[in-house]
DNA sequence: CGGCATCCGGGAAGATACTG
DNA sequence: CAGTATCTTCCCGGATGCCG
């Protein structure tokens, strides 16, 4: 017998006009951000998320998925058959947050405590050339890269000075990475050589290694804060 | 006999590279990033953040200020005598995060669930001039416009494009306006007549009347989404 | 009065087990 | 696979009280 405590809409809010304020009532919660992060590059199933997202508990990843739901962040989809599939999908405003990501990222990135070290998600290394990278770099530039990342395979397209990230087979790209996320950032923002990582098995580089050097010196970490 | 509880840093964290995690980390706790908010125009005191954060608890308010002097966002700092008080003061990459506020207030005031009608403070006002005004209009504006919004006063400078607000008295400005801060949200924001608000003695003009009226035309709401 | 520390009740988050 | 049920832990919010 649950108790009707849905007809008591008064969640704890800030009651504030503040458009931030606002947003943090929405999705202001624990999780709930990094929820959206997951699927701002395409929907995805209940467990993609929970594998993607280390550490939540699948009532919590129930509970903000309604919330988001309710919010009209996000909408559960049924796939067509065959595969009938369940999937969680942004709307179109929810595709809209991802400037909240790149003011986010940029900014903790300056912080003194930032640890580029510890585990990251395929969704967020993608993001992160979106973030990171440096228009005047990437000016004049195209190329297609590709990414193998485990379960998912990315398509990285800088052209026009942005940076376009797609999941798709990156079967004909210009050069295609296969490794873990971490390891791909070690490499990006970390400058240790591709060698050392193909040497220890963590990363392998198919297509033109030219271009694999040059890339990584299109995306930045900002200076610390401080130095 | 306080415990010694501090040796335990594992706190609950997301244990992520991803900078949008670490940001969240940081700022990501229950009105952390609101406190930040009100210190986004210079500093406060202790008693002057429980003010313009109606709902904080003290004890509330002391843990975040913890917090966020301990990840470096902001200082404890004594004013010289003759006040000699404490107050709170963000440090230089504290204000950096100023595009955190207009992001999620932009995304925010998309929402389907956004009352503008809500209270609001000064300094959300004062930002909200800041993240809404629109580029295009106000090319080629300089201006001049004081605000008496109760304990605070404030001069905001539109020039070159932007808009500056700092906390002054706006003796000598253009125009003038007085009241609490959702009034002059209303006619900003609202389209609400001055003549409206000046009736009911919740909105007093000084100073030029034709520049108010071009004033509130600066700054737009972006539309809902889904319509 | 400003800046906390302490205690308490309620509720959100976390971990685990369980079900269709 | 996609959640639900249950239990525990911890955070949040409110009240009180201490101390400069």
């Amino acid at each position: 017998m649950k108790l009707e405590k849905a007809t008591n809409s008064a969640k704890r809010c800030y009651d504030d006009a503040c458009g931030a304020a606002h947003a943090l009532d929405l999705v202001g919660e624990r999780w709930a951000l990094l929820v959206m992060r997951e699927l701002m590059l395409g929907p995805k199933r209940f467990s993609d998320l929970r594998a993607d997202l280390p550490g939540i508990s699948a009532n919590v990843l129930t509970q903000r998925l309604e919330g988001l739901e309710a919010a009209g962040v996000l909408v559960r989809r049924k796939l067509p058959p065959p595969s009938s599939v369940q999937v969680y999908e942004l709307t179109d405003w929810g595709y809209e947050a991802e400037p909240i990501f790149q003011v986010l990222g940029r900014w903790a990135a300056r912080s003194p405590g930032h640890d580029p070290t510890l585990p990251l998600s395929a969704n967020s290394l993608m993001l992160s050339f979106r973030t990171m990278a440096d228009p005047p770099l990437i000016a004049g530039v195209t190329a297609t890269i590709g990414f193998r990342l485990g379960r998912e395979n990315f398509l990285v397209r800088v052209e026009e000075r942005e940076v376009l990230a797609e999941r798709t087979d990156p079967a004909n790209a210009d050069l295609i990475f296969t490794g873990p996320p971490p390891a791909i950032a070690a490499a990006v923002y970390g400058g240790v050589p591709f060698e050392a990582l193909e040497a220890d098995g963590s990363l392998q580089l198919e297509g033109d290694r030219d271009l694999a050097r040059r890339f990584v010196t299109w995306f930045v970490l900002p200076p610390k804060a401080g130095a």
